[in-house]
RNA sequence: GGGCGGUUAGCUCAGUUGGUUAGAGCGUCUCGUUUACACCGAGAAGGUCACGGGUUCGAAUCCCCUACCGCCCACCA
């Protein structure tokens, strides 16, 4: 057997491991049409930046399944991409703009694009370096962008397939709007922050009778001047005389009506709510049903309009500031109230978030939703751990039309063409006079298309025959409702299919403390950092080991430190093996012969072992099956077995050796080593690659990574 | 406000359907320089399984309550 070397150095193993199993070709699957194929789809990363631990644990688990459905023979894709992340990539770019004095208007729209895609190609690059050298093995030859010629055409294209069957409108109505960014964000797209807030009760009086009035609360006083109701409960007897009559907005001198509605909680503030259908949801739906008019009273640039009087123009902060003041010197402000509530704000950019009236793209959801739910709650798709089909299917029964047009300058240009008054759906140019949208879609309408497009999809290729649907999609809990969901309405809709029968959301990493591990808050840690300082293996093996059932995986880096100790351990298991070997070499088929108790023992632990490996690895229980084949490495096979081996292969050689016994023993050594080099070979490929290729065994496979599966 | 998850050794966590002395890694302590490995071996200490109650012959495990931590969803202005 090849002499291995004194210590493993995995920085001179991994590099040279990588490439060579990247040429012989077999991360790309053979196409074999009597077999079923086994398909993951990468989430594609962002190409915002570079890979976080949460990137490293998901793709070292993708690895995994990958690996053991090739070694089992399957026809095994896993497809490489990334995500063009609409406005979080240009947020970066804008950002990076900034520090070099720059802003995207100086550069215009064309030249900041460019950069843009300079950025994208940057990171692109990183992700995917990254991702080889934590051994994933995808099937380079597929990398997919969201944006790139064939995926822009399916997204194109998707557009029009729901125009034509009608999910698609436009619509002017109250949407998300991020002052800062510019444009119109979904409801997933917005985050909730605490705010010390108050409520300020505002008196309105009565029309014709200036010394009565209603009195109403809100947090937001600067809404006001573009009031067009004031509602209450209808069951409210304090104002049951008084729904219908007229009062007069404050500050504007406009008259609007008392309305009754059951929106209105009659228990809160003062129990009367002012209607803003302009600027709140709420307000927006209580408008709707009463035929309110509607007043846009914040623009797009988060001032007042034209139709707030003498406040037009002001900053919405600074009209809060004047608009209670004067309230005040006019007496009718009638107290204040501490109320400490949640705000929205913009994912990306923290702004809180105003919401306005917009013309916007929307796709109907309720049709969608409703087949959704249907094949979740056939089980058609199953989650792991199941607990989400359950909030899965509850936020697709309240589901709201999807907002799917952005103001922003970085993704797919809505196929939407204007000439004069007339609009037009189409995927190519309709002609001379037209003029595209200059919306783009949300990122999300074409990672939703994920699973199909990659394959070729428009296009009926074979690939798209032979690999839709993927089997399972693995992800985190924070975009199910983002991408798990719009993946399957989308899969169902364009392919008439599911895109997936299995999703397993890994666990999310957070710091020691619990804490999101964030960049910018400097509570990350880089996983190439760890890969550095420990191994590629090491940290797979050390993430794996970490994945238990819980939903929250608080990093720990001992337990790397624990991996990287165990990859010593399998080497130098491995240089005992040599040593013991000599030079001698397996002929034929890898026997096991139970010639002492030692061998009877080690031969029923391997087989427990393996089979409850396997079991554990179908149901995703990564760290159960992390934790057993250590336990069987470390303590059955080294501690007990290998000891065992030096009275069964005794050194140095009495006068008359039982040849018969040492032979057996050398061919049981290796046959368990080589099998838990292939058991261990999807947690920690490099390692287990750079053994098998010392092992002496006749007509071996060229690589471990296709050596055949133990079940 | 609704829903979900967590709380087990000093630290990070296992514990599958309730069943003999509750496990692992790290850390600590004792001993050990043997033909791989000191990133080692042999052994030890260390836990009223968050709190309180209930079901049961038997509960870390099932049920209820409380506390703290976290996540998701949501239009109480």
């Amino acid at each position: 057997m090849k002499e291995l070397a004194k210590a493993y150095n995995p920085k001179e193993v991994e590099e040279k491991i990588y490439q060579a199993w990247e040429v012989s070709g077999f991360f790309s699957p053979k196409i074999d049409e009597k077999k079923k194929p086994f398909v993951i789809a990468i989430p594609p990363p962002n190409v915002t930046g570079e890979l976080h631990m949460g990137h490293a644990l998901n793709n070292s688990i993708q690895d995994v399944l990958i690996r053991r459905k090739r070694m089992q023979g399957v026809p095994t894709l896993w497809i490489p991409g990334t995500d063009h992340a609409g406005i979080a990539t240009q947020f970066k770019v804008e950002q990076k703009l900034q520090k070099e004095g720059l802003n995207k208007f100086d550069l215009g729209k064309e030249k900041f694009i460019e950069k843009v895609w300079e950025w994208k190609d940057e990171f692109e690059a990183t992700i995917l370096g990254q991702l080889k050298k934590i051994g994933c093995s995808c099937d380079w030859s597929r990398t997919r962008f969201t944006m790139d010629e064939g995926y822009s055409k399916a997204v194109l294209e998707a557009f029009q397939n729901y125009w034509d069957k009608g999910y698609i409108y436009q619509g002017e109505r109250i949407i998300n709007w991020c002052p800062s960014c510019k444009t119109s964000l979904s409801d997933l797209e917005t985050e909730y922050q605490e705010d010390e807030g108050h409520l300020w009760y505002i008196k309105y009086p009565l029309a014709g009778d200036k010394n009565s009035f209603i009195t109403v609360a809100t947090t937001r006083p600067e809404t006001m001047l573009g009031d067009t109701a004031v509602a209450v409960n209808p069951k409210d007897d304090r104002y049951t005389n008084l729904v219908g009559k007229m009062l007069v907005l404050p500050l504007i001198d406009r008259e609007i009506p008392l309305i009754a509605d059951d929106a209105v909680e009659k228990d809160f503030g003062a129990g009367a709510l002012k209607v803003t259908p302009g600027s709140d949801m709420v307000d927006w739906d209580i408008g709707q049903r009463h035929k309110l008019e509607v007043i846009k009273i914040i623009d797009e640039d988060g001032k007042i309009t034209k139709d707030g009087g003498k406040y037009a123009g002001l900053d919405r902060f600074e009209a809060r500031k004047k608009v209670l003041e004067d309230l005040e010197s006019q007496g009718l402000l009638e107290k204040i109230e501490d109320l400490p509530h949640n705000i929205s704000v913009c994912y990306r950019c923290a702004t809180h978030v105003e919401p306005l009236i917009s013309k916007q793209w929307f796709v109907k959801m309720s049709e969608l939703a409703k087949s959704t739910i249907e094949v979740l709650e056939k089980g058609d798709v199953t989650f792991t751990p199941s607990n989400w089909t359950k909030v899965s299917i509850d936020w697709l029964k309240d589901i709201k039309d999807w907002c799917i047009s952005r103001q922003i300058w970085w993704g797919h240009r809505l196929p939407v063409w204007t000439k004069d008054t007339e609009t037009k759906v189409s995927v190519e140019s309709p002609g001379d006079g037209w003029v595209q949208s200059e919306d783009v879609l949300d990122t999300w309408f074409s990672s939703a298309l994920w699973p199909f497009a990659t394959l070729g999809w428009p296009e009926k290729t074979k690939d798209l025959e032979y690999f839709y649907p993927n089997s399972v999609n693995i992800t985190d809990r924070g975009i199910i409702n983002l991408w798990e969901m719009r993946m399957i309405f989308s899969g169902l809709e364009f392919m008439k299919e599911i895109p997936f029968k299995e999703i397993y959301i890994n666990p999310t990493v957070f710091n020691k403390e619990g804490k999101r591990m964030s960049k910018s808050l400097g509570t990350g840690i880089d996983p190439l950092e760890m890969v550095d300082k420990y191994g590629a293996d090491a940290l797979r093996f050390g993430l794996l080991y970490q994945t238990t059932g819980t939903p929250d995986l608080k990093f720990a880096e001992d337990t790397l430190q624990m991996a990287k100790t165990f990859m010593n351990k399998i080497w130098n298991a491995s240089r005992f093996v040599s040593m013991k070997l000599g030079d001698y070499e397996q002929i034929g088929e890898l026997k096991f012969t139970e010639n002492t108790e030692a061998d009877k023992e080690i031969k029923k632990q391997f087989e427990a072992v393996a089979k409850s490996y396997n079991e554990n690895l179908e149901r995703y229980r990564f760290g159960q099956a992390a934790e057993e084949i250590y336990h069987f490495f470390w303590h059955q096979f080294c501690d007990v077995y290998i000891e065992k081996t030096k009275e069964q292969i005794p050194y140095p050689l009495p006068e008359n050796p039982d040849e018969k016994l040492i032979k057996e023993t050398k061919d049981n050594l290796l046959y368990i080593l080589k099998n838990s080099l292939v058991l261990l070979h999807p947690m920690i490929p490099f390692i287990t690659e750079e053994i098998y290729q010392t092992l002496p065994i006749e007509g071996k496979k060229e690589f471990l990574m296709v050596e055949e599966w133990v079940s």
